[in-house]
RNA sequence: GGGCAGUUACCAGAGUGGCCAAAUGGGGCGGACUGUAAAUCCGCUGUCUUUCGACUUCGGUGGUUCGAAUCCACCACUGCCCA
């Protein structure tokens, strides 16, 4: 199997431009994937890009992680219904940065390699560029009509949001990077999400006309969710790659809620493992499926790649602690147990207020589980909250220090997944 | 510059003087059932309050009125059309 083919299997292969396989057969070809600095941390959805750069360097060809410092202040129109807001210079550098630090993690920058990944930041050739010579040297490449025929352009067109001249233009600015690339680093091939499709088409068309030169390109579909939802979303917000936003054990149980149709996609795109093992997962679950293993599995390598065995480890302990003895009295943990449970949820209250007793709508709101009274009450009345394993049904419940665990903790559930640990001191 | 339309809760979108904390749908949260799955059914979804109820909200600011999301004036923003 070559790349082309193993993406294919894997579902990774949306659009291709005829002949990039056999151009990345021929000889070691250098590919590059944009990244938005829209944020100071990478979220899930990146981690698609991510991976394409890393089968890119494992099949031996040289990945270059582009920063949008440029384009991150234009703002894509892509798949956007409205024109998005500028961010000002001091946030996208900060975020350039945030970035910058997490791609380094996945790719392997080591320049004895021949292949060694690379990043670059489009801000450094866009900087010195001035309005008018880029209107004459690339915009006079490109007819309007061709840029206004692309979907992200009609879509906000036929809308009644409009589109602003900047947003309009992104796609020339886009396509400049894979020139400016393709010229200076002699970078062939683009990858990207779908959504990026005609941005990155705008790209080979202007080194075609431009230069004359021959370019390659293919996207990966959009993630989604079988049951239509976004992915990557849940209560708590967006899951992100920095482990202070979103832990590790949060981290862990965004995969393993995977319903059974979307962890078998999922299990391609986002792991490594070889399409044999991959096969054998799968069949394997179809025996049991109340197992889940397949989502054991996904959460596990993807959990590992993102925050490495440590991680892992911290994650599969919280979970073990949390899930593993649901049925049994929460006085069996002990001390140790609670005290060393990582990435849950955790706040505190001062022990004096429990020795006085509180009610428990003053103990939910004051430690911010809940952001309002209203709130904490009707979830009470719903009969979704546990305290140490114990349904709390009345809403006038007080809560003293005899209900502390080790005369210090305690046990909070929203729901039946959602754990929070209240220290008191 | 001119004409027209619009701005309502997380989103979409009703409401056009009191019956409006504001229909409906989606989303979200919770419960039951399960496998920390799906499907299904049920509840909740402005703040405070055990309930009654009180308070803040319908782009902004003023005004008319016993009473305004609803009427008037001005301002801001957005879209469409004409120049």
């Amino acid at each position: 199997m070559n790349i082309i083919e193993e993406l294919q299997w894997r579902g990774m292969i949306q659009d291709i431009i005829p002949g990039t396989a056999e151009q990345l057969n021929k000889e070691m070809t250098t590919g590059y994937i944009g990244f938005d600095p829209t944020a100071d941390s990478l979220h899930i959805g990146s981690l698609v890009p991510i991976i394409l750069l890393v089968h890119l360097q494992r099949a031996g060809h040289k990945p270059v992680a582009l920063v949008g410092g440029a384009t991150g202040m234009v703002g894509d129109p892509s798949g956007k219904s409205e024109e998005r807001n500028l961010l000002d210079e001091a946030t996208l550098t900060h975020n350039q940065a945030g970035v910058k630090a997490q791609l380094e993690k996945f790719l392997n920058f080591d320049p004895a390699l021949p292949n060694a990944a690379v990043m670059v930041n489009n801000y450094d050739w866009f900087q010195g560029l001035s309005f008018l010579s880029f209107i004459r040297d690339v915009g006079k490449h490109i007819t309007v009509n061709y840029m206004m025929a692309k979907d992200s352009v009609k879509k906000r067109l036929e809308g009644d949001n409009g589109m602003s001249f900047t947003e309009f233009t992104y796609q020339l600015v886009q396509g400049y990077d894979f020139y400016w690339l393709y010229t200076h680093r002699q970078c062939k091939l683009q990858m990207g999400g779908s959504d990026q499709w005609g941005n990155i088409v705008t790209g080979t068309e202007l080194i075609r006309r431009k230069g004359g030169g021959e370019a390659f390109a293919f996207t990966c579909p959009l993630i989604t969710k079988a049951d239509g939802g976004k992915f990557g979303k849940t209560e708590q917000g967006n899951i992100w790659l920095d482990p202070v936003r979103t832990s590790p054990y949060q981290f862990y149980q965004f995969w393993l809620n995977t319903t059974d149709t979307d962890a078998e996609r999922y299990i391609r795109i986002f792991t490594f493992l070889p399409p044999g093992e991959i096969e054998s997962i799968i069949s394997t679950h179809h025996e049991d499926q109340s197992a889940r293993l397949l989502q054991k599995k996904l959460a596990e390598t993807v959990t590992r790649f993102v925050h490495g065995e440590a991680g892992l480890e911290d994650a599969l302990a919280t979970t073990q602690k949390l899930f593993s003895k649901q049925h049994e009295p929460v006085e069996q943990m002990t001390a140790e147990d609670l005290a060393s449970i990582q990435g849950v949820i955790s706040t505190t209250i001062a022990k004096g207020l429990l020795e006085q007793g509180m009610d428990v709508i003053s103990l939910l709101t004051d430690t911010a589980i809940f952001p309002s009274r209203g709130e904490a009450r009707k979830l009470i009345l719903n009969g979704g909250l546990s305290i140490n394993r114990n349904k709390i049904s009345n809403p006038a419940q007080v809560v003293g220090s005899n209900m502390l665990l080790h005369s210090k903790y305690l046990l909070v559930q929203k729901g039946k997944k959602q754990y929070y640990l209240v220290t008191a001191e």
